[in-house]
DNA sequence: GATGCGCAGATTGTATACGATCCTGTGTCC
DNA sequence: GGACACAGGATCGTATACAATCTGCGCATC
């Protein structure tokens, strides 16, 4: 079992007598989406995943509505939950809202940002750095991605900010479909040029950063027609 | 039975042979959020809203944690739920990501509305200055939430339009929580320039008449420290 | 040989059962 | 008379059981 990759939930299941497993067992998936474990249409089986964490169907199924909820996973009725795989226009349409709130976002951060704040996001940097020297793509990516929600939380929105998780979340998923270039340094080096700027407390500077930012990342996809390279031909008529 | 005046889902069922039904007892609940017939703070029994909808508990605590994920109640673990009691803190929030999204949104609903959206946009209009002639607020406010809702649809934008309608839906629990003025009518003023705005393509303007119609609304709010007025005594005390 | 039908296996949808936790009211002790 | 302890009832958290639905394979038919 645990074909999928997924960290057996003991650990994690240790951290706190928390009432509900079911938002353990979402995040444990959500990060695996994040981390690129778990690709777009991978079936996530009710029976399965819950034995690899050792719970019943009951708190599986919470967990999936919840991804669901969040547009990770599709809940097909009578089939099952999948991955979601986002489409072109879902794609688009995640980026344009990224770019409506997080560059005021970003500005809001950097003249709100402490001392302490900045470390964090500097910690958050060397992280991702390392992992990436490391080869392990997937935890650059979502360490990446905690980078753009940590600003959020930065920002003092909670609100923005749970807006904001979701659509990196998404952007995860999108760019494990559509991501084109293989080196994703650039990405790195806008992060230490916005880290720079929250420090300096330059909130217009850090919006037009994060603007920018923004879209080169979007113009590192490759967002044509092609909703999906290697899905089946069977998946992608079915969903033409 | 029925004591929170909310339809017996008899009819409701009816409409189609949906796999799940969590989705339409979610549904009735958010509308009676919206229509100001479930307020702040009031608890949702999972026993009564089963018998309420003649569905087993399983059902509704899958609606319970859909609306929980959209914050319009709170589970409080072993407790059970409630609609949820914005702060002032999340009031302001809701309103400032409103600021955020609505605006833009506004001026791309402008862009691109067909003669249709407009049609549908004055129905709308319409049917909220007769349920408020009728005497009928809740019902006006939902629909006065579906203006916004319907204009961010038009703006084509999905993923938008599902937050605003996120933030619709909780600020029609600040309304009920810090409502000040009783008359609501500069609301429907600013949707009427609103929609003439929308109809003679002027984006800019659409944008801005948003922009200030969503400060009206905030201004029309009272958000001193009050957490509550008109929660009963325990909860106050229990929650302050 | 290709196509349509039907049954078996598997998977999900929903209800119910049982254990755990919390609230409330009563009784006792100080 | 007031505060604490405890028991009863109610409500929630989770697991399991059963029913409905879908998928895939084999077979009959054209």
């Amino acid at each position: 079992m645990n074909e999928l990759g997924i960290p057996t939930a003991h650990a994690a299941g240790r951290e706190s007598g928390r009432a509900t497993r079911a938002r353990e067992v979402a995040d444990s998936l959500t990060r695996a989406i994040h981390e690129h474990r778990l690709g777009p249409g991978m079936k996530l089986s009710e029976d399965e995943v819950g034995e690899i964490f050792g719970v019943s169907r009951t708190i599986v199924r919470a967990a999936l509505q919840q991804l669901a909820h969040d547009q990770l996973v599709t809940i097909e009725p009578h089939r099952g939950a999948f991955v979601a795989q986002p489409s072109v226009r879902e794609a688009r349409e995640v980026f344009e809202a990224r770019a409506l709130l997080e560059p005021r976002t970003a500005r809001s951060a950097a003249e709100r940002a402490t001392p302490e704040d900045i470390a964090i996001l500097r910690r958050h940097i060397t992280q991702e750095h390392a992992a990436l020297h490391a080869g392990q793509d997937g935890a650059a990516l979502r360490l990446s991605g905690l980078f753009h929600i940590e600003i959020a939380r930065i920002a003092d929105q909670a609100t923005i900010a749970e807006f904001i998780g979701q659509l990196v979340s998404r952007s995860s998923l999108v760019i494990a479909l559509y991501w084109r270039r293989r080196n994703a340094l650039c990405e790195s080096h806008a992060h230490d040029a916005l880290l720079k700027a929250l420090a300096d407390r330059d909130g217009a500077l850090a919006e037009d950063l994060m603007k920018g930012h923004l879209l080169d990342l979007l113009s590192s996809l490759d967002l044509r027609e092609a909703p999906g390279q290697r899905r089946s031909l069977k998946e992608a008529l079915g969903r033409a």
